[in-house]
DNA sequence: GTCTATATATGGATAGAC
DNA sequence: GTCTATCCATATATAGAC
């Protein structure tokens, strides 16, 4: 994923990043509303005051968080022709895609599942919404049906379902991860191909 | 949808309903930890202490809201056969929930999905996610691979997709709900038919 | 069944010392 | 960069009158 090591963000410290990393986790666990600072602090081992220090309010953290999401798929996005794209072209961004979600580790995609109205409401969720509208249009192909869309979205509804079946077999061994996603992918490829 | 006016509850009134109705459209578009009780006692015209006549606790609203969704759920899976289900079973399964979404007008569905994480620490989430678990269990057939339980988590999810591809178009016209609605249906059928 | 008033807790956020 | 102490708004929930 995109590191906030990058050169357009000057002030990258350690704690920032733990901050980051920590938020992420107790609002994907929690939920955003439901989790406070003080619960983020005490993880961190630190107090409320030395949050403020590096992010000014609540909002400004999980806006740090979904940054880094917007600038992956926008990064997909930019990889992906132009014009009119082919099913080959759409299928390699569903792979593109699910190597992504891989490396986010579940959690960047759970926490905006599972927050997404509240998400909406702030400034950066009107971006993480572009992003998401922008890969459904590319991969729902030129001049989509109401199929083509409905498949679009059904494709990356599977890649993201892809850890919810692992609570499912019992056996929620870290082996078959793996297969879980390949799975995810296969399923999700069957779809678009469906739309042809 | 399971009638709240079920000999079950037997302290039925307007109000208690009317609660649990503006409860659910608020907390699927703000979220649970989001919404206030003062929030909804000012849409119902009530003050928070009415509220408390009729509930004891924030909890008791949301577990009302969900009994009647874990009813539904169970009461489809009732009429399911019990042993080893044939696809034209599971397929009659996917339908009767398209059916069931279509009844509950959305915001039940979105509800849950966006405040998952906050549900299932409730006592009442522990039924919801069994309840889930059930009917993807049913619709991924006897002894499933993974990705036939893959299948059966997507096919959910385009269903439960179905008022997403609403902001996509542009043109939210209500008219073309019915079209989302059967596209959704359509894809899902694809996807369960794909496992065999 | 609904009200006013209030108890009590917790949240986000700031001031100022170190 | 982190701390203690505190402000202030809002939340859930209750007591008691009507």
């Amino acid at each position: 994923m995109a590191r906030r090591t990058d050169a357009g963000d000057s002030r990258r410290t350690d704690t920032r990043d733990r901050i980051l990393s920590v938020g992420l986790r107790l609002f994907a666990e929690q939920g955003y509303a439901n989790t406070s600072l003080r619960e983020i602090a005490e993880e961190l081992g630190v107090t409320k005051a030395a949050l403020y220090f590096h992010y000014k309010t609540k909002e400004e953290i999980v806006t740090g968080i979904l940054r880094g999401y917007i600038d992956d798929i926008d990064a997909l996005l930019a990889e992906t022709p132009g014009g009119p794209a082919t099913l080959a072209e759409r299928e390699a961004t569903v792979r593109r895609f699910a190597e992504l979600q891989a490396s986010w580790g579940g959690n960047l995609t759970k926490m905006i599942r599972q927050n997404f109205t509240e998400i909406s409401i702030l400034p950066v969720g009107t971006e993480v919404r572009e992003s998401h509208r922008r890969m459904i249009e590319f991969l729902a192909g030129p001049e989509p049906s109401i199929l083509d869309q409905t498949r679009a979205v059904t494709a990356l509804a599977a890649i993201q379902s892809a850890h919810l079946t692992a609570t499912l077999g019992g056996t929620s061994g870290e082996a078959d991860e793996k297969a879980r996603r390949a799975a995810a992918l296969t399923v999700a490829l069957e779809v678009l191909r469906a739309g042809g």
